[in-house]
DNA sequence: TCCTCACACTCAAGCGCTTTAGTCACGTTC
DNA sequence: GAACGTGACTAAAGCGCTTGAGTGTGAGGA
């Protein structure tokens, strides 16, 4: 009621304690549903709680023990990088579906590189600002879980490499390796023997992964000419990188981009250089989203759900800090949309 | 060094305080800059919290008065919306930017729409889990300022309107008025008499503004055939909207849309429709991304630096947590970056 | 020489919650 | 009728930090 502020008071326990006629100790047994009060009074409390609009205060409870309620979630990538991507805002509102419903919170960083990343997972830890954290882009050789191993942070890292996961941590994954062979399969039955994989960061464990798989597929059918370039996972290079396999003397006839901001650019660039989709070339998305529909020859992408990918990271998380032990679950593999951008190879 | 977890302790006060031989307050004086003890002493202070890795626990901190070292933001809008927008994504890192320096944290949300918006505030306001809040996609007639002040939570408006807020608010705006008008002096300069606006989510104080702005520069012109329709940003009611008033018996020889994604579906639709542009009709994309140099004629698009917005945001958010006054601040008009899809309008 | 004051520092309370160790009244049991 | 449970509740300590109220010391002034 105040003139400047009025900054309305929160309400206590000590509120409650009073309102309701007993100890703050009991109010604390009848608000977690322990033992040790009547029905009669856990009822009683529990309605003037409500009516007091009282939620307990995250810092009083991080401070006695109860841990501060909240998971981080750090993204290192440069920063141009995480302009056009509508893997990540979808991934993040699917970890929030299932956090909030334990009203535990999401605390958001963006980091420089991975060095920065640990760092902050440092101070996080030394803070005690999470419980637990969501790795994302997990590395080949990653530093990250052996140190949120020794800091004992319960993590799961979002699409890992099931066997190299560290005892203490979790890890959601995705078949890229069975997605890459069977995309391969399709292309080799249409007739594609020139293969070009436009992968994305080198260093990413799933890039690497795909590039094996393909790499295996190629060799396990005799196809010579089948090649991984990596990129940044920006248009620029995207483009760029089309050009260079498009401008060889033996020339792909199929491309599969790892994400759908190159695709779209690639698309563009061989249009340039007279290549015409999928007449000349066939193209595939790693990652299906509006932009595949939004380009001249609709792109054929694979497609996954990365809603409920961000879903089942954030359930094994909360299964973690609810102490149970850390866990490898896969998630479906991606499913091909097949559109107008590929097709029978050209006969040689 | 234990076999199960090793579970490294965190230091703490009084750990700096034995070792430096001090008592906690000394300790507490010296890490925070506060007089009270002799220059010899906070070196040697600062010293051993270094050398153990202290951090203050935010919990502790919180529960003493200090507040929680964390600011707020949450994102409603419809899950499907979240997609392809490059400008969440730089905003927050802007934002972070600026954070990161001062060792605030960000919390994180997105809500179903605003009702539940207002009641995470409630709920953060309660658990004291932040200090402030960012607000994005301010409204016309928008709940949320009065529950911010009335609940004293500071916050600064991404977005809002110069003249509308309350008292406690601080605002960051663009002059979406200013750029409208430019724009529309150019179009009229090309010969451009009937022009088509499609708008975003209709409510959003923005999307009226432009919308008021663009009636008001027709009213000023006498252009009789200017129209805005609004939308939900997405690709597919971009290109509906576009064929709709392309299919009118005069039809616009000028589009704006609201963002880059309609801009793009909207000149497939164009093209469909064997409207060529920028021949048979101009288009411009309000905010520029990589999408606009992705389609065949690369958009022309108003640009605005949405890191440097966040930046700004997050810098007067600090302000008004050391306890400045609420401000207004503009950031710059969006400068219209002219590439291949706008020309002269085709003479009657 | 005594008083005063500034300075460097310590004590202890308190923030809101959890949790362990009681206390107390009311049956049961032999 | 004394010993013993048991269920319902309270008292108090503690989590890690801040802070206002002391305490003790040496320098400076009268």
């Amino acid at each position: 009621m105040s003139a400047k502020r009025p900054a309305a008071r929160r309400p206590t326990m000590k509120d409650i304690a009073r309102r309701a006629g007993v100890s703050e100790s009991a109010v604390s047994f009848a608000l977690n549903d322990r033992p040790g009060v009547s029905e009669i009074t856990r009822d009683r409390v529990r309605r003037v709680a409500e009516q007091l609009g009282w939620r307990p205060s995250t810092a009083a409870r991080a401070l006695s023990g109860e841990g501060a309620a909240t998971v981080g979630l750090v993204l290192a990538r440069p920063a141009h990088t995480l302009g056009v991507d509508s893997f990540f805002l979808q991934l993040v509102s699917g970890i929030q579906e299932i956090l909030a419903r334990r009203h535990l919170g999401l605390l958001f960083q963006v980091a420089q590189d991975v060095d920065d990343e640990c760092a902050v997972y440092r101070h996080w830890w030394a803070e005690h600002r999470v419980d637990g954290v969501l790795v994302v882009d997990p590395r080949t050789d990653d530093p990250r879980p052996a140190l949120l191993d020794e800091l004992g942070l319960p993590a799961v890292v979002i699409g890992g490499t099931p066997g190299g996961l560290h005892p203490g941590l979790s890890t959601v994954w995705a078949d890229d390796a069975g997605a890459m062979a069977a995309l391969v399969d399709g292309l080799h039955a249409l007739g594609h023997r020139r293969i070009a994989h436009i992968a994305g960061l080198p260093g990413l464990a799933h890039t690497e992964r795909r590039i094996r798989a393909l790499r295996a597929e190629a060799g396990r059918r005799g196809l010579a000419e089948v090649e991984s370039v990596t990129t940044d996972y920006s248009d620029a290079e995207g483009a760029a990188v089309t050009r260079r396999v498009l401008e060889a003397p033996a020339p792909p006839t199929a491309l599969i981009y790892d994400n759908d901001v190159m695709a779209v650019a690639g698309v563009a660039a061989a249009s340039e250089l007279g290549f015409s989709v999928p007449a000349d070339v066939s193209v595939v998305a790693w990652e299906d989203s509006a932009l595949c529909r939004m380009v001249k020859p609709w792109l054929s992408a694979l497609s996954r759900d990365s809603v409920e990918f961000g879903r089942t990271a954030a359930t094994e998380l909360t299964a973690l800090l609810d102490g149970g032990p850390a866990r490898t679950v896969r998630v479906p593999v991606p499913r091909l949309i097949e559109r107008d951008s590929t097709g029978p190879a050209r006969s040689a």
